[in-house]
DNA sequence: AAGTGGTCTAGACCACTTC
DNA sequence: AAGTGGTCTAGACCACTTC
């Protein structure tokens, strides 16, 4: 069976850069140089390149060529939420995550919304903490559509969901919307949480959807607010 | 002079989802007979098609089609800052904006880092508050190299900076990147913004870059926290 | 077996930048 | 004038979903 050739050049050339062959401001090899490297067609190496500029590894201009950028002003992850999981394991302190809550539920108004639902819909409600430096800095209340993900239990709730939805269940999540802002804590904050005297928590609500475009999913993750930072890296035009 | 043939594909499906003639969750024709439709090949369909699904308006499944997805559960805009010129438009509320500080300096350490530049570089720095019915939530500051933008004037500065940049200066910005967390007040937020007793603001820092490469403008817009909000929308996979 | 989108090829012409 | 990336064409084979 053939791999994808694009994807190929893509993780090389990701890799020259990520490990320094490739420096900041250099300029690539030209599509037609590519194409004779790689001995594929123009039309796969752009979108290999495509794919680069996409993910803020290169610059395209237009009669000049392609130019790495810097990805080291860029720390990383390029967009998105800087989890906690993903400090912890940068800086090597210590975390966990702990399950308060695991429970099959009939989903009130405020769930039948978020998840577009009836009242006859069973959900997943799953309540847990993530502790950093023995310190419980985010609160991540999930709720999940039990005709799609029939069985969870605590050991899978203490590693990784998505994992287990994408690995195990075989389904392919196709895309989440985020809002975020800022509320007062609840009782279930101040229980949960150790949120010291911050008056505030950041909300992340995130929606997650399937493939056939279903949601499926619907979290509301609470931060501490000294503990929260998101990066968003937006390119301009198409 | 040739137009770009996909882009106009993709504005004519966009108006028709946004329009209601296609519907949500409503089947697109296929490739096939978009090519037949539009007297094109299928390597532009696939263009203007991947362009919508980017964009959100529509999700494509192999073996089966593309299909509209629900936009209005995305409400406008689909990914970035909620920006108080959106929210003012949208409900109608009397909005305007205050240019506090308009002046030509020499950077400090702190906009030197940000911006990578020397001491010698010229820079403006623009401070403006952003009134919503009559409070003032929101505190910009921008730093902005004085060597790709040489004037600036009051007026400019009280309507659109990006539309006297990319209009009259004829720059193109590619990319931005932005960094949310949130922080203390200092003295300038607490002397500009009408903050209430909200011991924190949430803190917007962002990186401006031209199409080459080059990093331009640095802005923190605080915001009061009360009426921060942030959408996101990320699609899986390449 | 027929239809769907995903990948790939080998060409073409174009506008822009560099020399 | 030569080199660059951007758009477009007309084909091919593939894996997946539907019937």
């Amino acid at each position: 069976m053939r791999v994808n050739k694009f994807l190929s050049i893509y993780e090389e050339i990701v890799e020259q850069i990520q490990s320094g062959k490739l420096k900041p401001n250099e300029k690539l090899l030209s599509e037609n140089e590519l194409v004779e490297k790689y001995d594929t067609s123009r039309e796969t190496i752009r979108k290999a390149l495509n794919l680069l500029s996409q993910n803020g590894y290169i610059q395209k201009i237009k009669g000049k060529g392609s130019f790495v950028l810097d990805v080291g002003r860029f720390d990383f992850p390029v967009s998105g939420l800087v989890s906690f999981k993903e400090i912890a394991q940068k800086t090597g302190k210590p975390w966990r995550t702990i399950v308060y809550e695991l429970e099959d539920i009939k989903p009130d108004d405020y769930i039948q919304k978020q998840l577009h639902i009836s009242s006859k819909d069973s959900v997943w409600k799953l309540v847990r903490a993530r502790e950093l430096e023995h310190e419980r800095i985010i609160l991540d209340k999930d709720f999940i559509l039990k005709k799609t993900v029939p069985s969870l239990t605590k050991e899978i709730c203490e590693g990784s969901i998505y994992e287990y939805i994408e690995g195990e269940l075989g389904l392919t999540i196709s895309f989440a919307k985020k809002e975020i802002s800022v509320d007062e804590p609840t009782e279930e904050d101040r229980k949960y949480l150790d949120l010291k005297n911050y008056e505030h928590v950041v909300v992340v609500k995130n929606y997650v959807y399937l493939e056939d475009t279903s949601l499926f999913q619907y979290t509301e993750s609470r931060h501490r607010l000294d503990k929260f930072k998101f990066v968003d890296f937006a390119r301009r035009g198409q």
